[in-house]
DNA sequence: TACTTATTGAAATAAACTTGCAATTAAGTG
DNA sequence: CACTTAATTGCAAGTTTATTTCAATAAGTA
């Protein structure tokens, strides 16, 4: 969901995030929002490490996505294979999004659809808890992987 | 979910599901099925060979789970921390269900409530895809662990 | 420019999980 | 029941993902 549009703007909201803050712009940190900001699905911390191409450590990307994430720049997801993958948060929708995945292929499709809030409203109050949120993913088979 | 009665229904279900296929029942396989009989929330691989204390290695537990989950006996979780979670699959709901977790001390309490089924055939049907099914968890500040 | 300290790279470590292989054992057969 | 066969286990070693330590580097500031 994140567009090539939006590179700037996303600098500009590193830049103000960090001001003020004993945190610092430095080009990995940059280079890891561009390029998540011409990715159209989450990717992992190795595929961006890869696609960087040495500019920077792999520990280098591990510890900038864990920056960013807790900066509200970029957004966790877990597709279940025990590896977290990464999306740029978007504007429009506020990293409030899902995917459909298959399991074939593991080809990934970007979900807009979501279910009445009230739902997790409902939840929160019904258990006490605060500040409830939910990840949601949905998986299947693709239309290139069924066999009949 | 999974309450004390249903033991010896998912013991038979094992021997069922193994009968004529080259597949054998075992010690370990009996044991955690036994094991998740008693628990009333996923759990990861290393507390399940904990609580059997040294019956069967780490790696028959990892094995077992791998065939039971294929077996549809077990349903694998993930609650974002990269680590693998397993639950009996319950007669009554057929494994379907749900989770809130507190993000402060990892307390976790099943859900029931679940969206419009529709709204997966919906997805399906719009994207292609097959067999689509959806993991979804809920995440918040239990009411132990909240400051105000 | 020089100073302060956040950040990086490199190597080591940790945790979850998998694989290879010899020893074991479940289950069918005589 | 003993015998045979192949699935399963245990152990050691190997992968993969992610974190930690610490000296070297570089960002922001005076």
């Amino acid at each position: 969901m994140a567009h090539s549009h939006s590179h700037e703007h996303d600098l500009i909201d590193l830049r103000a995030k960090l001001r003020g803050k004993d945190r610092r712009i430095t080009k990995p940190r940059e280079e890891i929002l561009e390029l998540l900001g011409k990715e159209d699905h989450p990717v992992t911390a190795k595929v961006i490490h890869e696609k960087l191409s040495g500019t920077c450590d792999l520990v280098t990307v591990y510890r900038s996505l864990k920056l960013l994430e807790s900066m509200s720049l970029v957004k966790r997801f877990n597709f279940g294979d025990n590896t977290s993958r990464f999306e740029l948060i978007s504007s429009t929708d506020h990293g409030h999004h899902h995917h459909l995945i298959c399991k074939a292929c593991r080809t990934v499709v970007e979900i807009d659809e979501c279910f009445d809030p009230s739902m997790e409203s409902k939840i929160a109050k019904k258990h006490g808890f605060q500040n409830v949120t939910h990840e949601l993913e949905f998986f299947g088979i693709c239309s290139s992987c069924q066999t009949t």
